[in-house]
DNA sequence: ATTCCAAAGTGTTAATATTACACTTAGTTA
DNA sequence: TAACTAAGTGTAATATTAACACTTTGGAAT
């Protein structure tokens, strides 16, 4: 492995995007991995991938593209999806990101020198299950969805980037409506009380969330009805986003 | 200027570190500006800087360096100042961040190719501004303190990036107590509103301020008072950095 | 010594927000 | 038609917020 040091030539880093792509399918929370084309991980004749076979969308920065540009492409290449919520929240770039045989080979498919450093340049995205259609891409064999909740372990610092994904989006949840991005349009209270229970990790009373979130006003309830459930039907609601930014008004209060 | 655009190698991008390092004066919110080194910019005679000399301080990432670790040194090399607080806020990667001659040329300086791409992160640093003695450095020949409120043209997107550096900042001053990184070890609770109010743009009511922040339980009275002001003096506090992490307390609550 | 000045320091009340908590309703299935 | 399951609803106790004005203190000026 240390043959790779010495071999190091005097260039500019690489620079990266990847996606931590987040699906809520009303049980959990999943991210988006993808499975690292074969043949880079010796005797590996299983189904099932090989530790650390397994990685975070992602792609190198083109010429002359923005850096949000690229992570929108990542996310179309591999979802076939536009327009979608893709935030940026951190970049990564320890020296020894790309430390091990396997990753330093796959580097080869992104068409990078194995030995090279690699500055990747991180995003969180949420997408809805149901707009999800997984593609052939050029850097994914396949695509499958993860509970966060058990990530196996992944290329890179990939298992690093998600945690902090997750805090990035968990910081963000509380103070922008961003959840409604993981609902349908058109979803029962339940549904996103549940969503905010998995995000956050925590049980939220009924009525109070109801009560609390009902106040903020951009939720407009609809006459329709759930259907479908062996229970009593839901209403359904809608997000007024149009609404939520006119009423805009910054809050001052100490959280910490 | 664009005979540079036709020259562009196809190399990786160059990746730099820009900081925002803020200072509070008790009056304003300061942020350091570097000028850069004469001769770049022909004919500048006159002693104010030409519109675009001044400049973030920033500097490429050094081979096997970390990102933070860059950070802390440009700091460290402009400030001679050790562990101080410094964040990573956001990456900027526009492909023409680089536009115009003077920033061509100054790329020189920084041993880059005048017509490559270079891709930024940035950090934003609270010092107290009696702790500051500038020094000399490879990037700057001066260095100097601009109120947020009137920053002059700046090199690069460095405008941008102080925005968006501020905005950080006030996202933050609302969820971590970070302002005590701008004031004296010993302060008064006055004090401590105008940073708040100088930082949020807004003015917070005296006794409302006062209860809430005492109440938090991690600001330390002391029996010391303010001497040389020329009416009563105020008690000086402390802010316990220990009480503060054993006391955090993960809070439920939509801000938005 | 006395007065003046400027900011420090202090408390109450009304309105609003939060928490905790349990029963009834409605639709589906057996 | 009975059983099941989740939807939907209200109240009371407590905590937090916002708005608001006067007294105290120490230094500076006369």
């Amino acid at each position: 492995m240390l043959e790779y040091g010495n071999l190091r030539k005097n260039l500019n880093p690489h620079v990266s995007v990847d996606c931590v792509i987040f699906g809520f399918d009303f049980q959990e929370l999943n991210v988006l991995l993808i499975e690292r084309e074969e043949g880079y991980i010796e005797g590996n004749s299983s189904s099932k991938p090989a530790r650390g076979a397994l990685a975070l969308p992602g792609d190198h920065i083109h010429e002359d593209e923005k850096l949000d540009q690229a992570g929108a492409r990542v996310l179309k290449e591999l979802t076939n999806l536009d327009n979608i919520f893709l935030e940026q929240f951190h970049a990564f770039g320890h020296p020894n990101r790309v430390k091990n045989e396997a990753d330093r080979k796959w580097m080869k498919t992104i068409r990078a020198e194995p030995n090279a450093r690699v500055i990747t340049v991180a995003y969180y995205s949420l997408v809805r299950l149901d707009r999800y259609n997984p593609q052939a891409s050029s850097f994914a064999k396949h695509a499958a969805w993860f509970p966060v909740s058990d990530i196996p372990e992944l290329a890179f610092d990939h298992n690093l980037i998600v945690m902090r994904a997750l805090e990035a989006i968990r910081r963000t949840l509380m103070n922008q409506p961003i959840g409604f991005e993981l609902l349908p349009p058109k979803f029962t209270l339940s549904q996103l009380r549940r969503l905010y229970e998995t995000i956050l990790g925590k049980e939220l009373e009924k009525r109070n969330f109801r009560r609390k979130i009902l106040k903020k006003d951009f939720l407009i309830p609809l006459e329709e009805k759930q259907t479908g459930v062996p229970h009593k039907a839901a209403r359904l609601f809608q997000f007024d986003k149009e609404k939520y930014e006119s009423h805009q008004t910054e809050k001052y209060d100490f959280t910490f």
